[in-house]
DNA sequence: GTGAAAGCGCTAACAC
DNA sequence: GTGTTAGCGCTTTCAC
């Protein structure tokens, strides 16, 4: 626990009423300049810091944001995690965190981030069920879905415009004269994942192909790894992976396996750009995503909803740019 | 805001006070079976969650744990936070989250986490200052340096034995037969850093020999990049670096320049094994460090002061392993 | 501009 | 076992 100190010893000791130290510390409020310093000095002196829990008992606000995430150790996450809390502590917003392990467990998350009173949720893990979404609407407090869509709900979202990058990544597969192209999903079930398939199997459709090879990697490298295998076994002049980890894992499996050279019989093209897809070694070809756009636009748009409750729920959609590099 | 139901609501619908709904959500006092039956059934049926901030006005627990980290972005920071989260999880504890871009901003920061009221302070990031220190020692707020230690306080300290990985790191090189030898550092000044470098030196020592060139690389690739141009210029045949980033850094450098083969004509060491480091294209002979357990230790001496104010600071040494791969 | 009083939602003594 | 009472530390009308 904190400051013992509490405002009443502060107006005793600056000899004002409690209400005169509250208005100190309550910004907009009129004290008078005299009153203010005395206030200031006593508050100083003894160490006192408003307690901000008592605060938000009556104000109604707490000033913290619950964000529900998975996977921490994803750096494409991780990135997301940071720009975040930049443009939330820009705000005056803390994060309150629950990391999910277990997809299925971010509803008990989210109710439990309710009951510390925060003043919005960021979910950027998991599903949400309609139940937790129904809890968060009857607790007025606006939800957006980072990187994810919500089921069927009236929740905000913020995440790329995956189904427009997919189909660029396959546009430029085709371009570089890539005809036996095979595709790696991550999670399908995942809206992030679906969009992803949906666009990628669009842009192949524009030159009249389809996949010759399909496989899902659970996006992290060892799956990746896995699902490799089962690709290659295709002999594919192109292939598109739904993240830079399984992008990584296939041009180590085909070095593993020899013979086959990356891009001149392979082309390999990954999403997120994370920081390793540049690694002189790797030298992906990827879809970038723009972590701190998509976290600038999630933290405002809460902040809107926080304002004004009664907004309705917006999509926003960040654009993805391909950076080539060697491998595509 | 959150459930704006209340417990006076739900014992108005249950027949009862609201001391019996206050005691069916306290554990370990006594109700009824009926009561909590009649209660569970109407705070079920009106969405009541009790209000965890009014609670700790109370309680004086918050149950919510400020954690102040520098770059989540660096991937053993991002494994550190989530094995953090998962170990305050598990003894019921929410993470309140602020990441200091600058390290200069950590006393602020822990402030700013006092007046939300929680119950202990992580802080793997930065310096803190001595007045900041006061300050939580005044509000009795336990504090944790994680994987950094305090200038001169009485915070307890968890950190990786970095003194003995680093010697150890050294004895390595000198066991395959390196002798022209360079180190390359993290960020002078802090705990971890110096530690490493003092063991580091001292590891060399035992064979009669110094480091034939040292540089900075700030822990990051980039900056790992620049040093390696400056540490290679000396021709060494074994290189150890304050992290895997910078490790990797100098694999590309040493690669981009030709002519020199790792490990044959120079062994790298890195330090973390961050998942990067066991990518193939790396390989990466690195020093070990334990995150879960760390944040494992950190989390159990966090609970173990909050619960037992009086006790004693203590700083507990995690031990490192050296995991061999081809770069050494 | 300032103080007195009321109350945010909850738990903890205390009687019964 | 249960209800009544008294605050936790704060902001906010409301008179002055």
């Amino acid at each position: 626990m904190s400051s013992r100190v509490t405002a009443a010893e502060v107006a005793r000791a600056a000899g004002v009423s409690r209400s005169a130290v509250s208005r100190v510390f309550t910004p907009g409020t009129s004290v008078s300049p005299a009153t203010r310093q005395r206030v200031e000095a006593s508050a100083a002196r003894l160490g006192y810091r408003p307690n901000a829990l008592a605060r938000t008992l009556i104000t109604r606000r707490s000033r913290i944001i619950g964000v529900v995430m998975a996977a921490i150790d994803n750096p494409f996450h991780a990135q997301l995690l940071q720009c975040l809390d930049a443009a939330l502590q820009q705000r005056g917003l803390a994060i309150l965190l629950r990391s999910a392990m277990r997809p299925e467990l971010t509803d008990e998350l989210i109710l439990h981030l309710l009951s510390y009173q925060v003043d919005g949720v960021i979910v950027a893990s998991g599903l949400v069920s309609s139940s937790a979404a129904k809890a968060c609407v009857a607790a007025s407090t606006p939800v957006v879905m980072l990187d994810r869509l919500m089921r069927a709900s009236r929740a905000s979202a913020v995440g790329s415009d995956n189904r427009a990058a997919a189909r660029m990544a396959a546009e430029h597969l085709l371009a570089i004269g890539r005809r036996r192209i095979a595709f790696m999903s991550g999670t399908p079930g995942i809206s992030t994942s679906d969009d992803r398939a949906r666009g990628f199997l669009e842009g192949l459709a524009t030159a009249g192909l389809k996949p010759i090879a399909v496989a899902s990697g659970g996006y992290d490298y060892a799956g990746g790894r896995l699902a490799a295998q089962s690709l290659l076994a295709h002999a594919p002049d192109g292939i598109f992976c739904e993240n830079d980890l399984m992008a990584m894992a296939v041009i180590d499996a085909v070095r593993s396996a020899g013979g086959v050279r990356v891009p001149e019989d392979l082309a390999v093209i990954g999403f997120d750009n994370i920081p390793a897809a540049a690694l002189p070694a790797y030298a992906l070809t990827t879809v970038a995503q723009d972590a701190q756009e998509m976290a600038e636009a999630a933290a405002a748009l809460l902040e809107a909803r926080i304002a004004e409750p009664g907004r309705k729920a917006t999509r926003r959609l960040i654009p993805c740019t391909l950076v080539r590099r060697q491998s595509a």
